[in-house]
RNA sequence: GGCGACGUAGCCAAGUGGUAAGGCAGAGGUCUGCAAAACCUUUAUCCAGCGGUUCGAAUCCGCUCGUCGCCUCCA
């Protein structure tokens, strides 16, 4: 298995330090505003990697934090006129909520900030007494220069980064490049008690701090946003570092950004589009598709049309799981065998399928190429169909296609449900105003006037039901309904 | 100003030394009462441009152009 590793910029062969087991930790989300898409990636991203190395046969510890206390969040409860945990508990709900409907699994740890205040306070004590820290006025900084790697991440240096003059002045930092690890609060702000007064941590002490308490000093792999290369990751590897004395990731993992108009989706640009109001547009599994389709370091444009060919691609892979569940059902009894002349052809994408799915997910997760997979198999499986095989050879064929089909679905998590349920889906999120009562009642006037031959009758219901959005479908036996895309 | 990434068909997108996956859209065909879907054929003599290394490069190196990111909160 290779592995980008954002430490050294290369792919590198991955093997965790204990055998067999992967301790992994995600930057999460500050929990002061809902989620938007950008978000989704990220969770999305790391959710698929962390099922894929389960796939694989690793155990592994998966944490991912909430950031429960910072100055937005402050800002936000001011602006709401609720308490700052009220807020974090809120979004934290709303954040479970979007990323449940986008199939991201809950983290086997969820720590958040808030509840490793004591553990925070003594990893600051111990880099003030070891030198790397000093306290200013109740403020505890961490003082740069004292760690000489600082900047490995990110690929900078010390003096390029003065350099650059966009850095914060403030008088009482010994060095501009020092950064907050304890903040003290002022009147009516949320405090916890320390050493050096009253206050809140800084942004990046919680997660080394979280990372030490559950994972330990030296873990596989830190993911996150490549937004949090710097300067949050950064710090996180200088405080660690300093602190334990030992290395404190093997593996850095970024995905890239959601972009609109080429830029960076963000806040403070504006330019985001939310989960909430990209869900209720589109279907979940089209989101996820949509996010998987691209591998996960490269940027994505975000737009409408990327999702709407998600939702055709879900299409078309559902209606061929349809095909092929109905071949199944159906069975032979009473049926010549056949055999077709493709069925070398179909055993051999078939045999080759799961080895090329895990080569393409080997290589740096590369859920693009495994997708592409999914479809070559499927595009087999429809000729294979179209030949109107029958008997038990192409039936176990069949079937052990659709077991494979379905083991790779699991580990994307997406291709996951039945062909039913998502013309189900598609209908809710497309708002056509018919229900599945209504389309079936027309499909089955129409079905009567096919038998009487009625051609200009059921084609009127037909054109009817397109108008509306919805697509009929003759079959051997039956019509199948389809929500137009 | 410093550091870095990217530039593949009409669109999206894989591909890091061996001769361009996959999807969408388009054209023609098979199937169908007609459709729809599916399948077949077809759509990049070529991977931003120019040089170089190599038997061989979209893939490595250099330069140019373009786009974007980080250097400030940020997934």
């Amino acid at each position: 298995m290779k592995i980008y590793n954002t430490l050294t910029g290369r792919k590198e062969t991955f093997s965790p330090l204990t055998p067999g087991t992967v301790n992994m930790y995600v930057c999460g989300v500050t929990v002061y505003d809902v989620c938007h898409i950008g978000h989704a990636r990220s969770a999305v991203v790391f959710d698929t990697i962390r099922r894929y190395f389960r796939y694989r046969g690793f155990g592994i510890r998966f944490v991912k934090n909430f950031t429960d206390i910072d100055d937005k969040i402050i800002g936000r409860a001011a602006k709401e006129g609720i308490p700052w945990d009220q807020v974090a508990k809120k979004y934290i709900e709303k954040y479970y909520e979007d990323m449940h409907r986008l199939g991201v699994e809950d983290a086997d740890l969820e720590p958040r900030a808030t509840g490793h205040i004591p553990e925070i306070i003594d990893i600051v004590k111990g880099l003030v007494e070891k030198g790397h820290a000093y306290v200013m006025e109740g403020d505890v900084y961490f003082s740069v220069p004292s760690f000489p790697g600082y900047g490995k991440l990110s690929g900078r240096r010390l003096e390029d980064m003065l350099a650059g003059a966009r850095v914060e002045v403030d008088e009482r930092k010994k060095n501009p490049m020092d950064f907050a690890l304890w903040k003290s609060s002022k009147e009516g702000e949320p405090a916890w008690g320390s050493p050096w007064g009253p206050g809140r941590p800084g942004w990046h002490i919680e997660c080394s701090a979280m990372v030490l308490k559950h994972l330990g000093e030296t873990i596989d792999i830190h993911a996150g946003g490549a937004d949090l290369v710097f300067p949050h990751h950064e710090n996180e590897i200088a405080q660690s570092e300093a602190y334990t004395g030992k290395p404190f990731v093997r593996y850095w993992m970024h995905n890239g950004f959601i972009t609109v108009n080429k830029e960076k989706m963000s806040k403070s640009l504006g330019n985001f589009f939310t989960l909430e109001e990209i869900l209720e547009r589109f279907d979940a599994e089209s989101v996820r598709l949509f996010l998987l389709q691209t591998h996960y370091r490269s940027p994505i444009e975000f737009s409408n049309e990327p999702l709407e060919e998600a939702e055709h691609t879900l299409e078309r892979f559902y209606q061929s799981l349809e095909r092929l569940e109905d071949f199944l059902t159906a069975g032979s009894q009473g049926k010549k065998e056949c055999v077709p002349a493709g069925f070398e052809e179909a055993e051999g994408v078939l045999a080759s399928f799961r080895e090329r799915f895990m080569q393409a997910m080997d290589d740096d997760f590369n859920t693009a190429l495994a997708i592409g997979h999914i479809f070559e198999l499927v595009k087999e499986i429809n000729r294979f169909l179209d030949a109107r095989p029958a008997g038990p050879k192409a039936e176990g064929l069949m079937s052990r296609a659709k077991r494979e089909l379905a083991e790779a679905a699991g580990v994307l998590n997406v291709f996951g449900r039945t062909p039913a349920q998502w013309q189900r889906a598609l209908l809710r999120i497309k708002k056509l105003g018919m229900d599945e009562a209504a389309i079936e009642k027309l499909i089955e006037e129409r079905r009567q006037a096919r038998a009487q031959k009625d051609w200009a009758r059921a084609d009127a219901i037909r054109a009817n039901l397109d108008e509306k959005g919805i697509t009929l479908e003759d079959k051997a036996g039956s019509t199948a309904w389809r929500v137009k895309i």
